[in-house]
DNA sequence: CTCCGCTATATCGGTTGTCGATATATCACT
DNA sequence: AGTGATATATCGACAACCGATATAGCGGAG
């Protein structure tokens, strides 16, 4: 809806990388659980988006590997951009009035604000 | 993203119809203005989405006439639903999970938390 | 009282986004 | 060597979204 570049999909996994690098099968149960179990993201829209996001210039992929004897040379590892932490930025302070439109109509229930429920 | 029933356009709807009712061509412009300007809805989303809404029971029509000179009988009236306001509650609740996280991994600015914005 | 622009609702194709299913490797474990 | 979980990727189907367009009622200007 007069969205850009920055879909559903794409904020979860911006927001997922927001906190380091991570492979793509990584970020599917990242975002389950971020979500609270709630949100379920599928191979389809996964691979898809990350391709889109890649053309976008929001992540790129990282060549570093994280142990010679850890790793999965199947795996491919992913970084947030300067562009994409602006995008997701700007989409968080655009979620943020909403959910503050919604907690003036009392559409939160009360213990909401101090911690959201996951015991982080 | 393995959501049911509420896309954001209609999430967008029944936060404004969370208010009270209103018609249809209102909630474009009262859409525009809860989101600071950054989100416009065209008639095109807005009816479908509105269709949509109404053949899940989320809204309903309203036989309801402001009055009876400054009535416009083009206009449809709407209000939320029982089931609509549980729905967009839950959604509320799911994306303040989405903004906390983000607020802390730092993407949100300082100044969000005593007002968003608007003079409401 | 007629014309005109704005309000208001509605529908239509085209485009994009999302989904489950499927394919193909690789990995760890036995 | 075999098996099941991990990991990436693509495909077609379907839903959502959008701008353009159509139609009609509205209020004010001339």
């Amino acid at each position: 809806m007069s969205e850009q570049t920055l879909n559903p999909a794409g904020y979860h996994i911006l927001l997922a990388l927001a906190d380091g690098e991570a492979h793509g099968y990584a970020l599917m149960s990242t975002i389950e659980e971020l979500s609270g179990g709630t949100v379920r993201m599928g191979p389809g829209t996964l691979y898809g988006t990350i391709k889109r996001l890649l053309a976008n210039g929001l992540i790129e992929e990282s060549d570093e590997r994280p142990d010679e004897e850890l790793d999965d040379r199947r795996r491919r590892y992913y970084r947030i951009t300067a562009a994409g932490r602006t995008a997701v930025s700007a989409e968080s302070v655009r979620l943020a009035r909403l959910v503050h439109a919604a907690e003036r109509r009392g559409l939160l229930p009360r213990g909401l604000r101090p911690q959201l429920g996951g015991a982080s």
